[in-house]
DNA sequence: CGATTTTGTAGGAACTTCCTACAAAATCGT
DNA sequence: ACGATTTTGTAGGAAGTTCCTACAAAATCG
């Protein structure tokens, strides 16, 4: 066992399988941001997801549905009678039907997530399903993520709203501690809790999140 | 001007059309990461971007080629009528071929990206073109990114390597630091060395380009 | 062989993260 | 109205990270 999973026992031993560079490689800098998950392979296509995934040895696979060479349902389907623990995430193009969701949970998928969902529902998925629970994302959602972050912000403080509303303008820390009279201590201090009630980790979330808000913007 | 541009007079203004949320979103995060993008919009469709993109005032527009409602040429051709300065970056959905791209130069458009390459390519195009200069990653890539990073990482030294590979299994730097008999902040020094010469910013990126160099995984 | 560059190593200052702490203000339950 | 509890505002400690600088030894260059 390598250092990785010595260190982490509960790490995610992820195999990634989707056909476009772009957002295979946006999708793995985003997971790979998260200290507990491990890229044990990726592919662009079915069939080489099948010839490498037993090397592998992953414990979830998310893959993509219309894969250039096969569906992807074909090819979790084949890949959990290689292994029948292993957790599937599958990517549809689009919000799947109730009909068509629960073929894929008989098949054996733990989670769908549309391609037209938030980068966040697929990590909460992802984090969801590693324990071996079902999710299905496209019906069966837990609140809309934006509509939570919503509603939490409005619960925040009036200070921690003001903190936000500049970090999210990219005002750097000292700036605002002079700005509100406080120390840099204090403002780390909101941005602990402002991340904290928002489920937030960096950044670019908080930014994302305020600009969408302040907008209206297409989401 | 707000607090971001007079911060960094040279922000990068962004505005944003990808018609999938999934792919929105990561592409958002991963450029959010950087400091001097500011994102000033955003949306799904080509006519949303032609109605926002006046209150928006954007230096720079990514737009995908394959949009829902329009081709994002057009779109982008009717956006460089409104602002002949905006710096136009197009997602392709395949690499095009000389004679199309010949016809977006003309355009107008200052660089086009196709989503069979990677993020990295997109990044590295968006602060070329954020200076007016063209660049045109399908036919004229200034070599091949992974290519770049597997010279380099060549070239780097015996320990510099020893520590790039057991940064990239997220072994804790105390413990780099306790196996090779240096001090933390040695490590710390080697860390700031392997990510200049290999061109990276985060973990994420070193991480995925080792696992890649290892397996010869799907490029 | 002397000059220059690279490598190996590590510290300083400032910043960030994670956690803890406390008084005042606000809220809750009776 | 009042005591109990929670929340808010504020900030420090310890450890880790980032950015920069420094220096001797080793390697490379001309």
């Amino acid at each position: 066992m390598d250092n990785a999973s010595r260190h982490h026992p509960q790490n995610i031993r992820l195999y990634l399988t989707v056909g476009q560079r772009l957002l295979r490689d946006s999708l793995l800098f985003q997971l790979l941001l998260h200290d507990d998950v491990e890229l044990v392979g990726e592919s662009e296509t079915g069939l080489d997801t099948l010839n490498r995934l037993e090397a592998a040895r992953p414990g979830v696979l998310i893959i993509e549905e219309d894969l250039l060479d096969n569906d992807g349902l074909t090819i979790a389907e084949n890949a959990l009678s290689m292994n029948p623990t292993l957790a599937v995430l599958l990517i549809s193009e689009i919000t799947v039907s109730a009909g068509r969701l629960a073929i894929y949970l008989e098949a054996g998928i733990k989670a769908v997530v549309s391609k037209h969902q938030s980068i966040q529902e697929l990590i909460k998925t992802l984090f969801y399903i590693r324990n071996g629970q079902v999710y299905v994302g496209t019906l069966q959602t837990p609140g809309n993520n934006a509509g939570e972050a919503m509603v939490a912000y409005r619960a925040l403080s009036r200070r921690e709203r003001e903190v936000a509303q500049l970090m999210a303008r990219r005002v750097p820390v000292k700036d605002i501690a002079d700005q509100l009279g406080v120390s840099c201590k204090t403002v780390h201090s909101y941005k602990d809790r402002i991340f904290i009630k928002l489920g937030f980790e960096r950044l670019p979330e908080l930014i994302l999140f305020m600009k969408r808000q302040s907008q209206g913007a297409a989401a």
